[in-house]
DNA sequence: ATGAAAGCGCTAACAA
DNA sequence: TTGTTAGCGCTTTCAT
């Protein structure tokens, strides 16, 4: 790899003065090595090693000389020789459970930008919801990088204890005793949902729970018990669900057998495919059912209705997460830091209301 | 790097057997290397590397027990030696201009899984569709892999060719001379939507285009063009305009000044924010206005009216991607294969119908 | 400030 | 089949 087949070479004609009786007549197709720099700015190489990897240890006209020849000779750095003396890359893993998601998407933006801060080039992997997949990656990876940022991992907590003692490591969206993690604050955000629904009337609730797998979706749902209980309002469960529009529509159908006013979806787009799925059904939202979803994505306003949801921010999420594995890094025999947990909100949008009451009892009287 | 802090570490009490008095004192914080196995296992260290490096070159039982033992030492496999050697890190880079665009999430899951086929793992980078940062990130994964997917890439094509000299690479929704692409039929797709149009009794179309940056926004206005101009529709461009919502309903503005009957957007979502914008100035979707998107994202059937796309697959030209890319990475030498195009079709949803002339007109006597 | 030379972990070439 | 040994490109002592 890195080189370039035997087709033209126009451009460095000149620059092989010493070339007559030359010593080393290599296949030049190589790519170009700190040796060459060295021999054709005319200093060791150490010199240009120290170039490059420790600046301000050389003279500043050598290290300009070394530069520019460098630059003529398409020289490039390495992390690679770093990482093999157990060094730092620079480069931090984000390992999501689906790119496809815009929401880790932001999430990863904000995580680069303050990884780049701290002079860290991030790269994303996609589990795609599997763990064997993002065990693998993990493998796969962990040699190349500084750092891991598990996103919503489908992973066992022993297999991330496990992986966290090889390399420092820091979960978002969930948490595992002993390592450190950034979550949104759940409990804050379903009681807002509930309290507002509450606020409206609303004394039965459905949650639409998502993927089986997901520690997230454990929590809200707990996050749920905890506080309807305090409200003295009635909880069911339905699922657990695709989290995609169609895992939304189908659970449509689960709840029409015991339907209640109000319903919290995993997230949003699982409460637009409910949604569309309910209006299927000839009922209105939110006359009939009010819905809120949870990641105030941007098919929230792009619906009809609008969709209310609990917002987290998902930039702080992955800031945070940046921060604290680069401060993990640096720190390694430090303590672990707690859980650290992102502030939540709800946005009120056109698919909450104040429950009629009517019609749910009247199209399913089968309710208890 | 790659090694625990001495802090607690209860779990691992049992496993260290032979460690009386031991040979190597070393500092018990680095990291495991074959040549740790290989005295614990009693063998040499190359035997050691075969076992990885070589499967079925060494003895199955000799494997056998240097695979236990590599285990329980926790020893972990690198490509990096060989990246060092110039060969096979069998990695992949997939660098996108905007990972937040679930488009790319799908392209780059198919590329992921067919590069997995062989045998390839595959990271994401986020340029952010700044060429700086592209330019930046590109010199940064080049150690680490074998080759690069240019999705979307805002480099100027000298610059493409200069990355691809050093390392192979295949650009995405775009065209280089001299590269291999892959990129949509944006032609054919463009052709479908107008005539579509025409056929609905459209003659008057405006092109809300994207960021000046893009390649293919070019083509597509170029394809709307070409197609117009033989079909006797009198066209219009609008913009440059950023590719989101908000910029979908800024153009809005633009268009009012000249009015069309029917409107073909840069992207699904500038779409949506065109039908916003329409809707909010008391315009009716497609009742005075046609609407056709490109990208058949989810997006397209949340809103209301559902949108008109032009549909590519996104999916294919991830497999596609990624097989050309492995094909070229085995055959350096080979002539470099021409531009592959992906069949593009139309999904015809609420946003487009018959256009009723009374409305523009009226509203905006000014159009000549 | 710079050079010479000794590693770093791993693979390849050559013996045995 | 396995061990021995010599690199790979780079960093790092240790001199100078």
């Amino acid at each position: 790899m890195t080189k370039n087949e035997g087709g033209a070479g126009p451009e460095n004609a000149e620059d092989e003065a010493a070339e007559g009786g030359d010593p080393a007549e290599k296949d030049a197709t190589r790519r170009v090595t700190i040796y060459d720099v060295a021999r054709e700015a005319g200093v060791a190489a150490s010199t240009v090693s120290r170039t490059f990897a420790r600046p301000g240890r050389v003279n500043a006209e050598t290290a300009e000389k070394i530069r520019a020849v460098a630059e003529a000779l398409g020289y490039r750095t390495s992390s690679i020789p770093r990482a093999m003396r157990d060094e730092a890359t620079k480069v931090l893993a984000f390992i999501a459970a689906d790119v496809t998601n815009p929401v880790y998407g932001h999430m990863m933006r904000a995580f680069q930008n303050e990884a780049l801060a701290g002079g860290y080039t991030t790269i994303l992997l996609d589990s795609q919801e599997d763990s064997l997949r993002e065990q693998q990656l993990i493998q796969q990876i962990i040699p190349l990088v500084d750092g891991l940022a598990l996103v919503a991992s489908r992973l066992s907590d022993s297999a991330i204890s496990q992986v966290a003692k090889v390399i420092p490591v820091v979960v978002v969206n969930r948490a595992v005793a002993g390592i450190t993690s950034v979550v949104p604050d759940t409990m804050g955000g379903v009681r807002k949902a509930v309290e507002y629904l509450h606020s409206l009337g609303h004394m039965r609730l459905t949650y639409l729970s998502g993927p089986s797998a997901s520690w997230i979706d454990g929590m809200r749902w707990r996050a749920a018990t905890d506080i309807c209980t305090s409200q003295g309002i009635h909880l069911r469960r339905v699922g657990p669900n695709i989290p995609t529009l169609r895992g939304g529509v189908a659970a449509t159908q689960l709840w029409k057998d015991h339907p209640t006013s109000a319903v919290l979806a995993y997230n949003d787009i699982m409460a637009i495919g409910f949604i569309k799925g309910a209006q299927s059904l000839g009922l209105r939202v939110p006359g009939d059912v009010s819905v809120i979803g949870i990641d105030n994505s941007m098919a929230s306003i792009l619906t009809t209705p609008t969709l209310t949801s609990v917002a987290t921010k998902s930039g702080d999420i992955g800031q945070r997460a940046a921060k604290t594995l680069i401060h993990h890094i640096s720190h390694r025999s430090e303590k672990l830091a707690p859980t650290i947990t992102v502030p939540t909100g709800i946005i009120t949008r056109e698919s909450t209301g104040n429950p009629t009451g009517a019609i749910s009892t009247d199209l399913l009287p089968d309710i208890h």
